[in-house]
DNA sequence: CTGCTACCTCAAGCTTGGTTGAGGTCAAGT
DNA sequence: ACTTGACCTCAACCAAGCTTGAGGTAGCAG
């Protein structure tokens, strides 16, 4: 058995629930190393499955890759990572996470009062947050859908005119 | 002045915040629709600036545009759609947002205890969600952590070892 | 009539986070 | 020696959600 504490990409896999595909994925970002054997063969070492781990999570909660790396990378190298370590990295995203969920409360309880009256109107519902710039820091790639003017104003006061000037600004 | 009640595509750009390529990416995609003058240019009714406005806020609780497709399409055509309408479709990404919210809130507990011992051990920690199937609705694309194997066990017991069988199945 | 701006279409490109496939090697079992 | 399975690389492709660019039209001012 290679139970050496060394593992193969297929063991990492397989321990992982993450695809071999996906493990050369981050290995080309960055975002996890390999020693290689004679025969060019990867080998990682166990705090591999802490590194995935901690992408994993990091995913859930929303950051992308590219940061994920960034994070990582702030870890001792040449030396395996110990307990502070990670959660020195985890409480990163701790306030991260902290936001997201503070924005998504905000966009419910706007969502909430707008199904009241209906009107979508974002002057007073949902959308209605202005320098709201973290939001949508969505996974995924661009939602990006506040560094140009969040808001739209569909309603004017009624019901469906609103004709409320073209203070569009530029 | 084209206060008309119809929009052309910058006007509605402009009040929307939402760029022109945008709304055209929309329209192509069935989320909105548009008449088109004499000399094939776009004008909008009123009320499609409250549908992109149910867009943006359907789109920052994590919805894909073509979800949000399908539940515009529940809006009635060739009338205009009033308050109740729009409130009906509110409502349906209100247990959307509740779950997101829930599964953030998890994700930060069980974080924040991770932190604590910073062994990143997801049988404990943060991603030890099992049948957590709607997580990572996230938005963007896929993120499509939970379909396989969600859970890593990077750390057997104490600090880093761990070499508790290669119970992986399959 | 010229010129300007806003508009049109269609195709191609971009980013994120991967997967799929072709073509080839390594390592182990018989 | 041969076969099998796990591994390797590299390039291409996918989906979402747009943006950018090329090449052309519409409509108004002067």
């Amino acid at each position: 058995m290679s139970q050496n504490s060394e593992l193969t990409v297929g063991q990492v896999s397989a321990r992982s629930g993450v695809a071999v595909s996906a493990l050369h994925f981050y290995e080309a970002k960055g975002l996890i190393r390999s020693r290689r054997t004679a025969g060019n063969q990867r080998r990682y070492s166990r705090d591999t499955l802490r590194r995935i781990a901690f992408i994993r999570v990091s995913q859930r909660v929303g950051i992308p890759l590219k940061t994920i790396q960034r994070a990582l990378s702030a870890l001792p190298d040449e030396r395996t990572p110990n307990r502070e370590d990670w959660a020195r990295l985890s409480a990163l995203w701790r306030s991260e996470l902290d936001d997201r969920i503070r924005q998504l409360q905000r966009l419910r309880d706007g969502l909430t009062d707008c199904i009241g009256c209906g009107c979508l109107s974002l002057d007073r519902c949902a959308l209605a947050n202005p320098g709201d710039v973290l939001a949508s820091q969505g996974p995924g790639s661009r939602l990006m859908v506040a560094p140009r003017r969040d808001c739209v104003q569909p309603c004017g006061d009624g019901d469906e005119d609103g004709r409320e000037a073209e203070a569009v600004g530029a």
